[in-house]
DNA sequence: AGGTTATATTCCTTGACAGGCATATTCCGT
DNA sequence: ACGGAATATGCCTGTCAAGGAATATAACCT
């Protein structure tokens, strides 16, 4: 599964949000969430195979936390984009309608 | 559709990068593309429900541009995430593995 | 008006994916 | 070895989106 179809569900960018204060046993993502525990743990099955999330097992439980490289492929993705809207106040946009 | 559901599209982010270039007529894009007219029109039908395309009429042709609002979104919404990647220099990365 | 070009729309089929539910696995404690 | 906690997996079903093919719409030209 790409990045872009990871993210593109709501309740995975829930996940990640909740894994930016910290690794986090799956059990308190299932608290967090509101969402049946099988539901939450086929989410983070995708975020893994998605290369978003990493396990650490200790014992019964697995720690997950975020992995930030595929969403620094993002940026980058984003970065040629990036012109069309910070260029507004530079002249060269000849794609942007000046007729405002 | 989301800007996340719209980008998840291979085919839609391939019109998204030819729209870079500037104004396109869809009928060069369908010929950029490879692919069948109905299909491109389709997809230019999403992006523009997305927010992430502009037409402008002109005679029998539109012309799609680039709206880079909803992208400008998608920026702020990787934001939070951006110190995941940028602060690796600093040591204040509890969460990430120096294990390598 | 009729023909032609450019583009959109409809219908159909198919495949991917999410949710719900039951069950399996793994590990720990005793 | 047994029970229980934590988590994963399998199966089923409904839904949604993409591709293909045919057709409809709209505008221009003569």
């Amino acid at each position: 599964m790409s990045t872009f179809t990871a993210i593109a569900d709501p309740v995975r960018r829930d996940i990640l949000a909740l894994l930016r204060a910290g690794e986090r046993p799956a059990g308190t993502l299932v608290e967090a969430l509101a969402l049946p525990q099988p539901n939450v743990s086929k989410h983070l099955k995708a975020l893994q195979a998605a290369g978003l999330v990493r396990v650490r097992v200790d014992g019964p439980r697995r720690f997950y936390s975020l992995d930030p490289a595929p969403l620094a492929e993002l940026d980058a993705w984003l970065a040629p984009y990036r012109a069309f809207w910070s260029d507004k106040l530079d002249g060269l946009g000849e794609h942007l309608k000046r007729s405002d």
